[in-house]
RNA sequence: GCCGGCGUAGCUCAGCAGGCAGAGCAGCGGUUUCGUAAACCGCAGGUCGGAGGUUCAAGUCCUCCCGCCGGCUCCA
């Protein structure tokens, strides 16, 4: 007997029966069922034991069937319309679904209104969706007939005797499910995109055409998730960036994903790394600076013209001498080590450095600040002993805590990464660093979730990412082991026993690169950076043109106190405008002189909040915002 | 790199099927002297991303290049 949990929490007993027989029986709208926590189709025979869950369509689970639902009615409708395309998959994904078709023409995007419009008609002829089991070799005929090449590709690779399609109306796909019961399910949908993708991500294969569209039970579901979609379109640092003037990155002199910093940039830039580098000296680093390119040789020695050329902008030849432009800082720092030999006493010797490098990305995955090609990495070196190792592991980790909520984040999520299938080192070494890793998270009671095998080649790892003001998640953190430069450095240390011994290496980044990480907090706070980051910090704004040279001296007197601030008043200018322009660079303080104010020595405070707290004396609000600026806090 | 979309004034955008390059904001000049998110009038501003080509005529059509945007296994 199975036990059957209805929605309504109701437990019944049930045998012998599919799961939708029984749903019918009981006047349940069930849309698929949940056994052992793994989503099944609602059409399958309930097993002998165990407890099953029925899921209606409102039910968060169901979300998944919905969506890949949604996916064979768009292909339904793509076949209506393009008799001719062949069809590779159609899974659903985290906002939505696609379904990936090679079309004989590709279509333009226009074509996404008229197969909307086809999607519509088949929801509204609201088609029973089947299944249908075939023996493989049937499943291989009828795909064979269909041309379906890709569905041959990926049949070749099922172990199955007895072969799943699905079928509604006169469109058949093979497909594993679950689905929904019919086409009618699939309402409140919408088309998003139309993208190139290659057939199984290969670049080296067919390039299909993707389509991407987005389904909700209900029409406040889909609403809600176009609102969440404008929200971060209004938070896009690309947006932002030149709005706030923050930094421009769109230069055609210049090149793709190269960076200027315009003065509003690099003040907040400034101000992260002014507090990056005092808690770096405050956490026992030291710091070194390295140069941006080196010879050719030394890439030969660290691996990089072997391992990692493809990332390498080509190099610089001087003076017979080839010349590359850094792609990592490691080998830099590590030559500083070498430069002399060291005792285990002085160790762990930790060096950092904000050190810009260059990489070659491919044309197509620059965006933003977000992914460039020329960037500064907050990196350091940390050489220790084995001893050593699993403090100095915990030391980092709460100090990239402690990095990270600084800057405003308060949810975290850590990744252990082990050892992949292909690595370099000695498989002791990487099972001591991997327990160090892994008991430094648990004594920092961090939860964590392991990545078996995601390790790169040289070392397991730890990630950090971040969630953002809106829920997305973002990776800042690596702290990574390396067993390939030591040994190809020939790093050492003279132990206690007067012999020479390997050290062990951690590189690790705490905000990953600077551009990176200002680009998120630009999202983060969408512009409206706190007061210890805001590029400026307090504006004056004149009531009338009277009051111009006191607002002056007002900015004057904050400015010499230490706080960024400016005077805005300009003839002509009204109060409201001038407000609606701090506001809109997202100034945190405004202060107000009126004929009042002057007359008293006083200003206005009015928050960016639009928060009015009247009269104030100058040094009460200097002292406010160097309070603000001094804690790091968001609070104004 | 590849597929699709795009590039018009500093910014946001209009310019339909080739036929004299437009608007709002910003800028500049003036009027207004104004109390918490846009006062009013005027002026100036463009090798239509770049280079070729088709045409009597190209912002518009074609080719190449540059740059930007969405995407390129979240696997039936």
């Amino acid at each position: 007997m199975a036990a059957v949990e209805l929605p309504d929490g109701e437990v019944v007993e049930a045998q012998d029966m599919t799961g939708l027989e029984l749903a019918q029986a009981q006047g349940v709208d069930a849309v698929a069922m949940v056994a052992d926590g793994q989503l099944c189709d609602v059409r399958d025979r309930l097993p002998a034991t165990g407890r099953i869950r029925l899921v209606t369509a409102e039910d968060p689970l169901a979300l998944e069937v919905l969506r890949h639902s949604a996916a064979h009615v768009l292909a339904h409708a793509v076949r209506r319309l393009f008799p001719d395309v062949k069809l590779a998959i159609g899974p659903a994904i985290r906002d939505g679904f696609y379904y990936d078709f090679e079309f004989p023409e590709p279509p333009r995007s226009e074509d996404l209104e008229r197969i909307e419009q086809e999607m519509g008609k088949i929801v509204k002829e609201d088609l029973p969706i089947e299944r249908v089991e075939l023996p493989k070799a049937e499943a291989v005929e009828l795909l064979r007939r269909g041309g379906e090449v890709y569905k041959q590709e990926l049949l070749d690779d099922l172990q199955q005797r007895e072969i799943s399609f699905y079928k509604q109306g006169e469109f058949i796909d093979l497909c594993r499910g679950p689905h929904i019961l019919s086409t009618g399910g699939v309402r409140h949908f919408k088309l998003m995109d139309l993208a190139g993708a290659y057939w199984r991500g290969d670049a080296e294969r067919t390039m299909l055409t993707r389509i991407y569209g987005t389904v909700f039970p209900s029409r406040e579901g889909l609403k809600e998730h176009l609102r969440r979609l404008e929200e971060a379109r209004r938070r896009d640092h690309r947006v932002l960036g030149p709005q706030l003037e923050l930094f421009s990155i769109n230069n055609e002199d210049i090149g793709a994903g190269l960076v200027l910093w315009h003065p509003k940039g690099a003040r907040v830039r400034q101000e992260l790394e002014d507090f990056w580098v005092r808690e770096h000296y405050r956490h026992g680093y030291q710091l070194v600076r390295s140069p941006h390119i080196g010879r050719a040789r030394l890439w030969e020695r660290s691996g990089h013209l072997e391992f990692y050329r493809e990332g390498m902008y080509s190099p610089l030849n001087v003076e017979g001498q080839e010349f590359y432009l850094k792609p990592m800082n490691c080998p830099f720092h590590i030559d500083i080590y070498n430069s002399r030999t060291h005792s285990w006493r002085e160790l762990p010797v930790r060096y950092a450095e904000l050190g810009t490098v260059y990489r070659y990305e491919r044309s197509g995955v620059l965006h933003g600040l977000l992914r460039v090609r020329g960037f500064t990495q907050d990196d350091a070196h940390i050489i220790c002993r084995p001893d050593q190792v699993e403090e100095e592991i915990r030391s980092t980790l709460r100090f990239a805590l402690h990095m990270l909520r600084t800057a405003g984040f308060s949810e975290f999520a850590v990744y252990l990464s082990t050892r992949p299938a292909k690595f370099v080192g000695e498989p002791e070494r990487w099972d001591l660093a991997t327990e160090a890793l892994r008991r430094a998270v648990q004594a920092e009671e961090m939860r964590y979730e392991v990545k078996e095998g995601d390790g790169a080649f040289y070392g397991p790892k730890i990630d950090i990412d971040v969630a953002d003001s809106l829920g997305r998640a973002w990776q800042l953190t690596t702290i990574q082991f390396d067993f390939n430069l030591p040994e190809r450095f020939d790093m050492s240390y003279t132990g206690e026993d007067g012999h020479l011994h390997r050290p062990y290496m951690i590189h690790r980044a705490l905000y990953g690169a600077l551009e990176r990480f200002v680009g998120i907090l630009i999202e983060h706070y969408g512009g409206a950076f706190p007061p210890w980051l805001a590029p400026v910090q307090a504006v004056v704004l004149p009531v009338t043109e009277e009051q111009i040279p006191y607002s002056e001296a007002v900015a004057a007197q904050l400015t010499a106190e230490g706080v960024r601030a400016e005077a805005w008043g300009r003839a002509g200018k009204t109060l409201r405008w001038l407000i609606r322009q701090a506001q809109l660079q997202k100034v945190p303080y405004m202060l107000v002189v009126g004929p009042r104010e002057a007359e008293e020595g006083k200003v206005a405070l009015r928050l960016r909040t639009g928060e009015d707290l009247g009269p104030q004396e100058v040094e009460e609000i200097a002292a406010r915002i160097e309070q603000a600026a001094r804690s790091r806090t968001a609070e104004l």
